[in-house]
DNA sequence: ACCATTTGTTCCTATTTTCGGAATAAATCT
DNA sequence: AGATTTATTCCGAAAATAGGAACAAATGGT
């Protein structure tokens, strides 16, 4: 369930011994973690179990069991000991889904590419010097690297964050890493920022980004930009890429080049949906 | 400093002149009120006009806003201002629609039903464009479709998926179908919008959804609404629906009407459910 | 291009909340 | 009944929130 999480968080991130993560860096973040642990369960839980899935203190587990209860977002069962999911939550999770049109229709675009190019896609965004993987579709073959949306990855090193910086002037780029010295997640990882400025080169005339085992041994990764809206007549820059991704096995560099253009067709689908976003 | 007023905190909600009550009585709680109102809208919307709609203080709804949107649990749209749902929350949705239903007498009904029209029976609901069965009671009959909880099926080809997209205006329909082309799956599938349009007003006029192998040779299945909770007058959409599925070779769809009526009793009954937990 | 207006963001500290160890109560087992 | 496990209450220290006010950025109008 929780077992191979290849990087999620690599600065800034004690080694904690819970045995599920439920450390948000906010109380408010911490619940949902908890909710997460809760909307797993398929029957109703107690709350010494939690806490020995939690790893959290049995008072403040309370305590928030006992919030969630009272706001009917949790409700307990019949014998007063039990908790379970409450009426209201699950009308809010009703309501959400039913109103996510609009990113629903995003990752419709997400899975007809799966479905045509038959690997994993996602879709990333830049945040900091992270890339943040907004949503992602699996593909239905076996051997598959997971990795679930809200995970971050630096930029650097995958094609997704390449682009992105890409995009930037030297001055951005070197605002943004120059501080640190960039971090080596394999051998092939470009861990020189001359080198990375080279690579940068290719990959604006190109049009498009790979990463080649740069983050991850045996991952494979293409990505394009999603065209930025043409806002009041101002370029912009965009903020959001569609990758491919797959293992090395069943996806060679070259056999990458040739999902180009479905990918360049989900990209400007995607970019067709964020036109229409305004109210 | 100070002497404090004693009795600072009502006991009881009282009605605030806020136009969205989002008054929690602890600040997680109000953050769970807001998400409450973030969650009823089906586009993209600016933090003015939250503040507008909750009455809450600018900065407040900042800061909720920027930590859920850290979280994951919201996500930016492309322009970098307005705020929709992230796929974080999405999934949690999900996960806890999948896994409360076995909790409650939802599944019980499910199995009433089963027996008293003889085939397999199911509880959907719609997660972006896509039908996710929560629950499903099998038939004894040894031919049958095995398709278990937690598995998808586009909504344009399915009893379920029509019903849900006929609850909603035409503009969303569009917006969430427009931009992928429809999916063949047999050759009755409905690929064309146009077509499906039309099969969509005949049935909001019915009141019930066929779907005759447009998703699997050989399947026929129909679906009915459960009706949405009546809060406070409004109607509300809903999120649920109830369906019985088997092989054409004991289902035809004339014989398929006349398991409407314990379809639409089953539909009350989990209606009823959900009321019973309401202040 | 300019200024007016609206909208988004940052600052900051008084006030609330949370945190969680230790003690206590209730339930369950032997 | 006594032993053990599980749930709940207490409470001071530590952390997070709240939101007015100032500031910055985007948008609109002329």
């Amino acid at each position: 369930m929780m077992a191979m999480e290849p990087v999620q968080r690599p600065l800034l991130r004690l080694a904690e011994a819970a045995p599920a993560d439920v450390h948000g860096d906010t109380p408010t973040l911490r619940l949902f973690a908890l909710l997460e642990v809760i909307a797993s369960k398929d029957q109703l839980f107690s709350l010494q179990r939690l806490t020995d899935e939690t790893g959290l203190p049995k008072p403040t587990l309370h305590r928030m069991l006992q919030q969630l209860e009272s706001a009917g977002l949790l409700q307990r069962g019949p014998d007063g000991r039990l908790y379970g999911t409450g009426a209201r939550l699950r009308r809010l999770a009703e309501k959400l889904l039913l109103n996510s049109v609009h990113q629903g229709a995003q990752h419709a675009v997400l899975r007809q590419l799966v479905d045509e190019v038959g690997e994993s896609c996602n879709l990333t965004a830049l945040s900091g010097s992270e890339v943040v993987y907004l949503d992602r579709v699996e593909t239905a073959a076996p051997l598959r690297f997971y990795l679930h949306p809200g995970s971050r990855v630096p930029a650097h090193c995958s094609a997704s964050g390449k682009i992105f910086l890409a995009q930037m002037t030297p001055r951005q780029r070197q605002r943004l890493l120059g501080h640190a010295p960039l971090q080596a997640y394999t051998p092939k990882t470009i861990i020189d920022l001359g080198g990375l400025e080279a690579e940068i080169r290719d990959i604006k005339r190109q049009g498009f980004a790979l990463d080649n085992e740069e983050f991850l041994p045996g991952l494979l990764c293409v990505a394009v930009l999603v065209p930025p809206v043409a806002r009041a007549g101002r370029p912009g820059l965009s903020n959001r890429c569609v990758a491919v991704q797959a293992p090395i096995m069943r996806l060679t560099a070259t056999k990458a080049l040739q999902l180009l253009p479905p990918l360049q067709r989900a990209a400007a689908a995607l970019a067709a949906i964020d036109d229409e976003a305004q109210p």
